[in-house]
DNA sequence: TTGTAGGCGTTATCAC
DNA sequence: GTGATAACGCCTACAA
């Protein structure tokens, strides 16, 4: 008791609290041993880890992640961009995050960077200085600084939502470009012929699904400009509603449109119930991600189901992996997508 | 240069990056200075500071966050907890959170506690072992162990979403009860007279609207249990329209629903076209929050409009300002709502 | 398997 | 206003 740490006069700074000594002292053994005990049981005897494992529940002892981090260069964190926290697609991909990393003792990081690249660059370099365990970010469209400070970053590196070429580290995604292509040519196949296009926020995945428009008519008689809308602005589904019916008023021809998204589908529904138009049979619908509300509509909306939650699950287990030095027997995965077709586009009335 | 720190043989464990040391020695001053010029530049001299400023960048010099946290027992992160990632009303709330701390040097650290308390209680554990600066949790029904742990946290601490009795420390929210209250009175006076309520998840927000739906009724003729619906799945589109299907099937007299929020809403009116029914003469439909989609669908949807966003921003700004010592006028914030009356409750057929 | 020595990078404390 | 000293709590490296 002589040594306690809590004789009057002795000076400390911290909260109180008790540290590693303190269990190291009443379980009779040394910080070092309480340490590995912690992180790694099995390296330590069975009776010392009994003696430690009862002196840390008395004291209510709790490791501090700071100096945990600070002494081993290394934080227990794993670093998120995300360009959107209100876009439904990231709330899922977040949500599989949350749900993969929930036991471990790991925390997530999470930065939005508001679709801005820049921004996305200043939140890597946060994240970077904090060294992280990992990083995961949205997208292939990286700035050459960006990606320079996620391959200097020091740990395994993710990139998601899409697949492409030249990765980082590890990559989990899908073509946006050939899922689209699918769905338009799906739209073609149920008889639509005048197949128009709206976006918005043309973020490089909605250029990319734009692309896939492009190509699956292309070999189908052509691309018609006229038939292609988009705006910068964000995506909303009273955007949906403005949109279509500009492009109605420019090509009053319009049987069907393909919605870089949902909420631009369901706002497209909403105008055609305004102004009277049968869907599917005066014009089809169809959006991207299938959100939930897409089969609920009225006709159900045609979608590309999206594996967003599935994502974001995986990408942590995969990053987690890697921490741990296990194996990854794939390091870029192609997740896929599939057609949720429905009443939406069920052709137009002279369907051939 | 002969204790330059990079010398041969000198064992250095860290990843090599410039320390606050090395800073010091570029600009001829000791470490301490350099701290204090990079936290409160006021407090050392025009020229030194100079002199360390360029320094820095000369280095390109970062903090190192841990070290920081651990030497001061204090880590520049606000913990927030919130029930859920996917429901709209948290993405607002949480964008608003990014909006204010932005630019600030705090980080958020963000907990999803599912509508668990249990997993809210362990959450809070694991936040305030970092030491954080602030804790912001949505609700005032934490446990009593949650809440001690929040009294204890040695930290501001934010209870939002909600306005009530006995705060923990600030608190900025409205009265759920209260709004549900005044969109039942409007369907009332609208003349609807068999109003309904649908409700998902129920969780103690969602109970508190539907007391004040009862709260309403009660003094208008009393409320008619058969007329309530509630389920603890979560909530959905889909949800809406099952629901609906029920109530309408078990109460064919129905003549307006209040939904417990916008995603039920939404479903309520795909059912009523569906199956035919004018809205908002044959069945008026409320929702609750007002997402955008409101406003978008075909009839436009009444809601209750709650300040989501703001929530979020303020919640930050205010425990920023408690943070840095500034004074808080006021610790507990009733933010209100408003209602947004649209077609959906324009009055039943025999309007009075 | 366990322990010793010292460092991780920063800041609180107190002296000048 | 500036600096010396020690401490924050834990972990790496090496030794026994």
């Amino acid at each position: 008791m002589s040594d306690s740490g809590q004789s009057v006069g002795r000076k400390r700074r911290g909260a109180g609290r008790p540290t590693i000594s303190d269990v190291a002292r009443l379980a009779g053994v040394s910080p070092i041993t309480v340490s590995r005990a912690l992180r790694d049981p099995q390296r330590v005897s069975q009776d010392l880890r009994a003696n430690i494992d009862v002196a840390v529940r008395t004291l209510g002892y709790v490791p501090d992640p700071n100096a945990r981090a600070l002494a081993s260069s290394r934080a227990d964190v794993i670093g998120v961009i995300i360009p959107s926290l209100t876009n439904n697609v990231f709330a899922d991909v977040l949500r599989g995050m949350y749900d993969a990393i929930n036991g471990s003792s790991y925390q997530i990081q999470l930065g939005n960077s508001r679709y801005s690249p820049i921004e996305e660059e200043r939140l890597l370099t946060t994240f970077v200085s904090q060294r992280p365990s990992a990083l995961i970010v949205s997208g292939i469209d990286q700035t050459p600084t960006a990606r320079a400070t996620l391959e200097n970053a020091g740990c395994p590196v993710l990139q998601i939502m899409e697949s492409g070429p030249d990765p980082v580290d590890m990559m989990v995604g899908f073509s946006h470009r050939k899922a689209a292509e699918e769905i338009v040519r799906h739209l073609w196949h149920a008889g639509y012929r005048r197949i128009g296009f709206i976006g918005a926020r043309m973020d490089p995945r909605s250029q990319r699904r734009l692309q896939g428009y492009r190509d699956a008519l292309e070999p189908l008689g052509g691309v018609d400009p006229a038939l292609v809308t988009t705006t910068p602005a964000p995506s909303s589904v009273s955007l949906g509603r403005d949109l279509l019916r500009d492009l109605m008023s420019r090509a009053p021809d319009l049987d069907a449109v393909f919605c870089n998204n949902d909420d631009l589908a369901m706002g497209a529904l909403f105008e055609c119930q305004r102004s009277g138009l049968d869907v599917p049979r005066r014009l089809g619908i169809a959006g991207f991600n299938d959100l939930e509300m897409m089969a609920a509509a009225h006709p159900p909306l045609t979608s590309v189901r999206t594996p967003r939650y599935e994502i974001g699950y995986r990408s942590v287990r995969m990053v987690l992996d890697a921490i741990t030095g296990r194996d990854i027997p794939e390091r870029v995965i192609d997740i896929g997508y599939e057609l949720a077709v429905r009443d939406s586009t069920g052709g137009p009335v002279l369907s051939q």
